[in-house]
This record gives C-alpha cells, sequence and structure tokens, in this order.
RNA sequence: GGACGCUUAGCUCAGCUGGUUCAGAGCGCCGCCCUUACAAGGCGGAGGUCGUAGGUUCGAUCCCUACAGCGUCCA
C-alpha cells in the first residue's frame, strides 16, 4: 500500500460508496442468533413510504448506527432491524393525486383497481428513503427489511385484532372525527390544517323553562344549535349556581336542555354558559360521555342538514343555514348581539374545505386494561428515558388514557377483519371462509367484510416483534426481543412509544425467551430498555423544517457537498441529549475539516512508515513497547482516558460528549502535540530500530483511534484503516473496540507533559506577541525549578529529551540551567520571561525584544496573578470559610496563594531587569 | 389555563449533581506564518458582571423562589 494513493485532501465520495457495497455485499451488517454471544438489537422507526430522507432522519438514524455499530464492536450480536411503514393516508393521497392528474377519482377503479395502484406506487416510490439512508453509511441488517404491509405483519396486525376482539378490547362505537364533506373521508389530526380566520360571536338567548329569565350562550357556530343537547356552566361560578340541574328551551326547536355543570368550562369565555353540541364538538362529545347525554348527528355526509332538524332547515348547506337562523333568532328577538372573533379553523389540507367535527361508527380498543403494565415497567425503570424528563409526560397521558379509534375511512391499509352477515350479525375472522363458518352462512348467501382500514399505528406498535416474524414461533423473535435501545423523536411517544410498550407486554406473554421458556417477567415483556429521544432539528431562525416551508437542506446534498462522514460527525456534535438543534449545512464545515484533519494525521504517519521501513507491512496488533518516552507515555494515558470517556458518554447517551471527545483526543491531542514531537524522532538521530517501534507505535495509537471514531464516522475510518496494514479482508466494521487499560493512565506523566506544553505555551506566547518572526531561530534558557523542574532536573538524559521536543515546537535552542545551589545562575539580559510551576524560562533577545513591549506583556500577567491572589487572600482572611470551608479546600487556596505570589514576585524582578 | 424545557463570547453551543489559575470550545474577528501531514492548516490575541431580582451557603454559571423572554407538549 502506497502513500501516493492518498490525495493531499479528503475525498469522501471516492471512500464512501465502495466501502458501503463491500460491506453490505459481505453480510457485515447482518445480525443472526449467537447463543456465544449478547444480543443487542434495534428496531428502526420506520419511515413512511412517501418520505424523502430529512435532516430528523439523519440525526435519528446516525445516532442509531453509532449505537448499534459501537455495540457490534464490542462483540454483541448487533442487528439493527430496518423497513417502511405504509402510511395510510398519506399514500393513499399520494396516489390519488396523481390519479386527479388524469381526471380521475378512486371511486372510478374501484376498491380492488386502485390498490394495485398503490402496491405499484410503492414498488415505484416505496425505496426512496431506504436507498437514501444507504447514502448515510447506516449498518442496517437490510437481509431483515421489512414492510408494514407484507404478508407476515398484515397477518400480525389480523391476529391482534383477533386477540382483542376475542378478550372484549375492541369495541364498536360513535366517535368525533375531522370529517372533509368534500372528500367524504375521515383525516388524521395532521391533516388537518388550522388557520386563524375572523369570524363572529353570536350571543343567543335560551330561555329557562318555568322562569322569565334566560340564559346567554357564545357561539361561533348558531347553526349546531340544532344538535344541542344540554347546556353547560362551570361548578365553581357563582353566577349560575341557581341554574344548575334546571332546564332550558332551545330556541327554533323547543327542544329541553338540561343545565350541567363540569369544569371543563373556560369561566373566561363567552358569558361563561355552553351550548352543548356532541355530535359536532369534539369536546362536547367526551362531556356528552361524562354526563350520558344524547349526541344528535344533525348532519349528512356532504354537511347538509339532515332530518333530525327542523323540517324547514332540512337539506340546507350548514353555511346557508347559519344565515337562515341567525335571521330567525333574531325574528325572535333571541340574538343579544354579533360580535368579530377571530379563532382557528380546521381545514382540509388538500382541499381547503373547512372541516366537521362528524360522529360517525368507529372501531376502539380499550387503552386502560393495556396501559397498566405498559405504565408499570416504565414506573419501575425497567424502560428508560433519556433524556428521563420524558418520564412524566408519558405517565401523565397513560394515566389519564382514552380508548383509541382504529378505524380509518380509506382503502389503503389492513382491511378490518370484521364480517357481517346480511342480518346485520358480525364475526371477527381470518378470512370470509372462517366468518362464514362462525356466522353459520350458507356459501350462497352474501357476506359483506367491514369496509375500514385500521390506523397505520395498529400495524407499527408490533414492529419490534412483528418484524422477528410474529405469530409465528420463532428463534429469531426468541432471541432478539426485547431489543435494547429505541432512538426515536419525541413526538410520537403516544402514538407510537407508549403503543408498543403495551403491544409486547400484552402479546409477548408466553413466548419462549432466551433462555427458552414461556416470558411471565416484566423484565422479558418489555420491547426495549432504553429509549433515547432525539432532539428537533431547526433551522437557524429556529423554526422546525417542515416541507412547507422549504427550509430543510436536502441532506443529499449535504452528503454530496460535505461527504457523510462529515454530516454525521457535526449532526452528533451538535446534538445535545434533549436540546433542540440550531441547523444549517455550513455547519458541516466543522465535520469536513475533521475529516481532512484525520486524513492527512493517517498520510502523515504512512509517509513516514514509507520512508522509515522501506514501505514494509507492519502488523498492528499489539503495541511496541520498546523505546518508550515520556510523549509516548502521555499519549497512551490520554488514549485509554478518551475509550473511557467514549464509552462512558455513550452508555449515558451523551453523543455529543463522545463525539467532542473524538475531536479534542484526535486533533488537540494526537495531531498537535504527539505528532509534533514524534517528528523529533523520527528526524533526529535515534537508530533506525528505534524509529521503527516509534512509527509503528504512533500507526498502533491511530488505529486506535480509527476504531474510537468508527460508529461516528465509519467510511473514512474505514479507508484509512485499510491502508494502515494488510487487513486481509477484515473489515473496521467488526474489528474489536478498544478497552481501557488502566495501567496506562498515569495523572503524573500527563502532569510532566503538561509542564512542557506549558513552556512552549509560554515561549509562543512571547514570540507572538513580541512580534517575533516564525522563522527567527531563537534561544531559550530554561531554569529548572519548582516541582516539575526539580524532578525532571534529576535526570539529564529526560531532561534533554523534553527539551529537544520543546527546541522543536518553538524554534528554538534551549539551554537547560539548573537551580542547584552549586551553579551560579545569571539572568540573560535584555530577555523575556516567564514563570511555569516555579521554572523560569527567559528568551534572550538583544537587539530583538521590544523592551516596553514585553514590559507591557509582564505587566499585564502580573496584574492577572494580582486579581487571583488578591481574591484568594480574600477568601483566607474571611474566617468563616477556613472554619467551616473543607480543609483540602482551605489548604489548596493557601498554596494556590503561595505558588502565585512566588511567580509573581519573579515577574516583578523580571521587570525591574529590562532596566 | 396546566406540565416541561431553554436563556453563558458577535453567532452556535459545552460546562455531567456547589470549591482544580472556572468562566470554556467551534465559527466569526484581529495579528503573524504557504515551517518537508493538513491554508479544510499552524501559532498567538481580543471578546462574557453566565436573562433579571431576591434567597440558601464560608463560597453560586451550578441549589431554591419570583419575574421576563423564547420554545414544546397537553387542554
Amino acid at each position: 500500500m502506497s502513500v501516493q494513493e492518498l490525495s493531499k485532501a479528503y475525498n469522501p465520495k471516492d471512500v464512501e460508496d465502495k466501502w458501503y457495497s463491500w460491506w453490505e455485499s459481505n453480510h457485515l451488517f447482518h445480525g443472526a442468533v449467537n447463543r456465544e454471544k449478547t444480543p443487542y438489537a434495534m428496531v428502526i422507526p420506520p419511515p413512511n413510504i412517501t418520505g424523502i430522507l430529512t435532516m430528523g432522519h439523519v440525526l435519528n438514524n446516525t445516532l442509531q448506527d453509532v449505537f448499534v455499530r459501537w455495540k457490534r464492536m464490542q462483540g454483541f450480536e448487533a442487528c439493527w432491524i430496518p423497513g417502511t411503514d405504509h402510511a395510510g393516508i398519506a399514500t393513499q393521497n399520494a396516489v390519488e393525486k396523481s390519479l386527479a392528474k388524469e381526471g380521475k377519482h378512486r371511486r372510478d377503479l374501484g376498491r380492488e383497481k386502485f390498490i394495485e395502484l398503490v402496491w405499484q406506487w410503492r414498488d415505484k416510490y416505496g425505496s426512496t428513503i431506504i436507498r437514501q439512508l444507504r447514502k448515510l453509511g447506516v449498518s442496517c441488517d437490510w437481509e431483515r427489511e421489512r414492510f408494514t404491509m407484507d404478508e407476515g405483519l398484515s397477518n400480525a396486525v389480523k391476529e391482534v385484532f383477533i386477540r382483542l376482539f376475542d378478550k372484549g378490547l375492541i369495541y364498536r362505537g360513535k366517535y368525533i372525527v375531522n370529517w372533509c364533506p368534500q372528500h367524504q373521508t375521515a383525516l388524521s389530526d395532521d391533516e388537518v390544517d388550522h388557520t386563524e380566520s375572523n369570524g363572529n360571536l353570536y350571543y343567543i338567548k335560551y330561555p329557562i323553562f318555568g322562569s322569565e329569565e334566560a340564559a346567554i350562550v357564545a357561539t361561533t357556530r348558531p347553526e349546531t344549535m340544532l344538535g344541542d343537547t344540554a347546556l353547560c356552566v362551570h361548578p365553581k361560578d357563582e353566577r349560575f349556581q341557581h341554574l344548575i340541574g334546571k332546564t332550558a328551551v332551545l330556541p327554533i326547536v323547543g327542544r329541553k336542555l338540561p343545565i350541567i355543570a363540569d369544569d371543563y368550562i373556560d369561566l373566561s369565555f363567552g358569558t361563561g354558559v355552553m351550548k352543548v353540541t356532541p355530535a359536532h364538538d369534539t369536546n362536547d362529545f367526551l362531556l356528552s360521555q361524562r354526563h350520558d347525554l344524547p349526541q344528535l348527528n344533525i348532519f349528512d355526509e356532504t354537511a347538509h342538514l339532515n332530518a333530525s332538524v327542523p323540517k324547514e332547515y332540512e337539506g340546507m348547506d350548514r353555511f346557508e343555514c347559519r344565515t337562515q337562523l341567525v335571521k330567525d333568532l333574531e325574528a325572535q328577538h333571541l340574538l343579544v348581539k354579533i360580535e368579530p372573533y377571530a379563532h382557528n379553523i380546521g381545514k382540509c389540507y388538500r382541499c381547503q374545505t373547512v372541516i366537521e367535527p362528524w360522529l360517525s361508527d368507529q372501531w376502539f380498543v380499550k387503552m386502560k386494561p393495556l396501559a397498566a403494565p405498559a405504565l408499570r415497567v416504565v414506573h419501575e425503570g425497567k424502560v428508560q428515558f433519556h433524556p428521563d424528563r420524558w418520564t412524566k409526560v408519558y405517565e401523565h397521558w397513560m394515566t389519564n388514557i382514552r380508548d383509541w379509534c382504529i378505524s380509518r375511512q380509506i382503502w389503503w391499509g389492513h382491511r378490518i377483519p370484521v364480517y357481517y352477515a346480511p342480518d346485520g350479525n358480525y364475526v371477527v375472522a381470518r378470512n370470509e371462509d372462517e366468518a362464514r363458518k362462525k356466522l353459520n352462512l350458507a356459501p350462497d348467501v352474501p357476506i359483506r367484510q367491514d369496509e375500514d382500514v385500521l390506523d397505520t399505528w395498529f400495524s407499527s406498535w408490533l414492529w419490534p416483534f412483528s418484524t422477528l416474524g410474529w405469530p409465528e414461533d420463532n428463534a429469531d423473535l426468541h432471541y432478539f426481543n426485547p431489543t435494547s435501545t429505541l432512538v426515536t423523536a419525541p413526538d410520537i411517544i403516544f402514538f407510537w412509544v407508549a403503543r408498543m410498550i403495551m403491544a409486547n407486554m400484552e402479546f409477548m406473554k408466553g413466548t419462549p425467551g432466551r433462555d427458552g421458556k414461556p416470558r411471565k417477567k416484566d423484565d422479558d415483556l418489555i420491547p426495549f430498555r432504553d429509549v433515547y429521544f432525539t432532539s428537533i432539528i431547526r433551522d437557524e431562525q429556529g423554526r422546525k423544517m417542515s416541507k412547507s416551508l422549504g427550509n430543510s437542506p436536502d441532506p443529499l446534498d449535504v452528503i454530496d457537498q460535505y461527504g457523510a462522514d462529515a454530516l454525521r460527525f457535526t449532526i452528533a456534535y451538535l446534538s445535545p441529549l434533549g436540546q433542540d438543534v440550531m441547523f444549517s449545512s455550513e455547519k458541516c464545515d466543522l465535520g469536513r475539516n475533521f475529516a481532512n484533519k484525520i486524513w492527512n494525521a493517517g498520510r502523515f504517519l504512512l509517509m513516514n512508515k514509507q520512508e522509515i521501513t522501506g514501505d514494509r507491512n507492519i502488523a498492528l496488533d499489539t503495541m511496541p513497547a520498546d523505546h518508550l518516552d515520556l510523549a509516548d507515555r502521555w499519549i497512551l494515558s490520554r488514549l485509554h482516558h478518551a475509550i473511557n470517556t467514549f464509552n462512558t458518554s455513550l452508555e449515558q447517551f451523551h453523543v455529543n460528549e463522545a463525539t467532542k471527545l473524538l475531536y479534542d483526543f484526535i486533533w488537540h491531542d494526537f495531531c498537535d502535540w504527539y505528532v509534533e514531537m514524534v517528528k523529533t524522532r523520527f528526524y533526529g538521530d535515534e537508530p533506525n530500530e528505534a524509529k521503527t517501534a516509534v512509527v509503528t507505535r504512533a500507526l498502533w495509537i491511530f488505529d486506535q483511534a480509527l476504531r474510537l471514531m468508527h460508529p461516528v464516522m465509519p467510511f473514512i475510518s474505514e479507508e484509512l484503516w485499510q491502508n494502515l496494514s494488510d487487513r486481509k479482508g477484515q473489515s473496521l466494521v467488526r474489528a474489536a473496540f478498544p478497552e481501557v487499560n488502566e495501567q496506562y493512565i498515569n495523572q503524573t506523566v500527563e502532569d510532566e507533559l503538561n509542564f512542557v506544553i506549558k513552556i512552549v505555551e509560554a515561549v509562543r506566547n512571547i514570540r507572538g506577541e513580541l512580534n517575533v518572526a516564525p522563522s527567527k531561530q531563537i534561544e531559550v534558557h530554561v531554569h529548572l525549578h519548582g516541582e516539575f523542574g526539580e524532578k525532571l532536573a534529576v535526570n539529564a538524559n529526560v531532561v534533554q529529551g523534553l527539551l529537544n521536543y520543546i527546541d522543536r515546537l518553538c524554534k528554538a535552542k534551549t539551554v537547560p540551567t539548573w537551580a542547584r545551589a552549586s551553579e551560579v545562575f545569571e539572568r540573560p539580559k535584555a530577555s523575556a520571561s516567564a514563570v511555569i510551576d516555579g521554572t523560569e524560562i527567559y528568551v534572550p533577545l538583544v537587539g530583538i525584544i521590544d523592551l516596553d513591549a514585553e514590559r507591557k506583556r509582564l505587566e499585564k500577567e502580573i496584574a492577572r496573578l494580582k486579581g487571583l491572589i488578591d481574591g484568594i487572600g480574600k477568601k483566607l482572611t474571611n474566617a468563616s470559610f477556613v472554619e467551616r470551608a473543607p480543609k483540602e479546600v482551605v489548604d489548596k487556596e493557601r498554596e494556590k496563594q503561595k505558588n502565585m505570589t512566588a511567580t509573581m514576585e519573579k515577574l516583578i524582578d523580571n521587570v525591574n531587569q529590562l532596566g
């Protein structure tokens, strides 16, 4: 492997696709039952087939990949199951839209033909996002890819419906849905656009039965009064205590309405008396359930008034009716006033028709019994949320859980497995034959399957086990479920996370676990142990990234421009646990520059390997332990710190910390200091055998660094790793992750090298501040004093080694002087100076030095020290500090005071010496 | 209206359960350098009374309370 192959700048395009297809074709991401290993499984939050890759997906999937690659390298049997979700309404809309272009409606085709068309659409466009994910480098087990409409997953859905139905947990009932009278379908909440619009607030008189009094009610939708079945006030509202329990008379209609009390009422809105229209307002509907009120539907599916209203309004359009009704109320002097009022109106996001909350027949799941165990496992910490605060949100929702409306009036999705006989009897069955048997129907009697399909979430809540083959019993399911970590966005904590916990706990009961025995305990029934809630990606102005704003950069463009590793690194670096992220593609400079730095560090080491060893292949299995010096021991100590911190950070789900650590370790410790120090030895006069040890060790450490960074930056790390040594077909994907060896962590060594670093920085500061040209060779007198100076001074060889480093890093010639009694020390004239941990350095610069500049520089430092010393002095003269603070703290302050004072005094001497 | 989160350098953010010369990093800015890995780079430097007001403590960016601003979820 020759260095000529490495270009001067890193070019991700040369390496990314190449390695990805190599990894994939070698099945390196595949996980399989392996009793020797502990499984680490994850399921992907299935993106929907209409989607394209967004920055949210980038964050989410980068994090998952970091975790799964890390665990895989640590020797776990890692398995990350990918797949997609059929997204009922969104997909149906996409296909209907293209049909509309041909001037057709789905009803023109009929259900079967239409669904065929959706499948064609799915085959054509449904894998876009999956292809895009590969560009990001994610190590999904593609051999296990699933789709929520697959046969297996469809069977799971059917099985679950039947089991819940048989258990009495699924029922049919009335529910308010978002109804689009134009499309004549229910819409999900997120398909309704809420826009502020200017309407009116109508104040209407409702006479109290058997009294002269009237209650005044404010409403934005007077026409719905025809469906009123009660009036409601707040139980603590003093104004209306006397009305509670009485009866009001509905104007125009004459129906008697009970007056009830409920603390749902907003005391400050309108008059404080609310009309209750259960069939046409969601909150009123819930109120009617609590108070057992009738629910009167006054609209048909096109939002025209039906037969349950007085004859003169029947057949009217809802808005026409409003106008007429207002006129009629006015005529009867029942209209008090009309005020302009701005409020939110829900409109169909496709046709902008005003949504009608509409009462209709729907299927429900009873949630309370399912919620109890799911609440318990989170409460007891068996499933842990990160950040932890989501636990509270979850508990609140779960304790107030409502039944789940699972039916949708669309065609694309899992059709509800309910069959009706002509007499209206119905059964739940896996297919028509079974239904006939259950209903006891002859083959020639017509039978009808329910028209509705199930909510898409009704298939995705089964994801952690349906993807593993359930309801078929198999080893994968036993081994990989429960999975380990789920990474997802917090906005679907209720839709998805909570329901997965419920489903897993309900349906895994009795399934054999890892030990082969039927599962009973909560620990075996949970779907995952940890849930990581990701940040929300915003643009630089803090707005959510959204399709309609068009403010989201296309991740593929970003990858094209910066490389996948740079994007991954940057997004991980920018995403603290639980905080939103302000992203813009320019921020990927950070990751790209880092990748380039890594690349060039590798290039440099390879060049020197070639130079020193004559391009011999070097095995990097073990750390060469010969010819170690302080710098070597230092970088080893730093490396093992880094491994330790990386692991701890990821264990705590602090991915951004792990990422920062990589950056600091590689850029600063390794490149800025270690590599610069190693150059001294590469270009020095040590025997070649020693140089070989040095370069091999540097390569070995770099090899460790590549392993460390691989979970975050898989492409560049693999490329360099392959170049470092002959890997004989092995991949970094499955190489061993570095392990901490405490032996290498050595604080004394770090302190000693930090002493050298501080000297170098002091000399550089002198050069910079006094404008000494970088090319100018200078002399540095180092007068070894103080803790480190005196310790180091014991061994002249060690001192010389360190001074060589200083020479190289400062472009200087150091002159050591010893602070021994026997040595007479003469301070060099006209020198710039500094004091580091008691050791003094002098840079004699006759003729170059600007004495005023040096005086200013020293005085600034003296002033800084004086400020610190004064601060400490104040503390130490404070009797209560000395008495109450722990002794170590007080001692430390005394020590600091002593050292700083000594340093300051030396500097003052130096200023005086300048003349 | 309820719950939660955030506010630190010009910008984006670290600071992980009060005390390390604690006030930091990256970008941007200023100065000097194409020094034989890297100008996507190196070296040096200037920028902040840690949102406001109180409180606890010997000691507060950190803990408590209130307030202001921003944001999310629920109603």
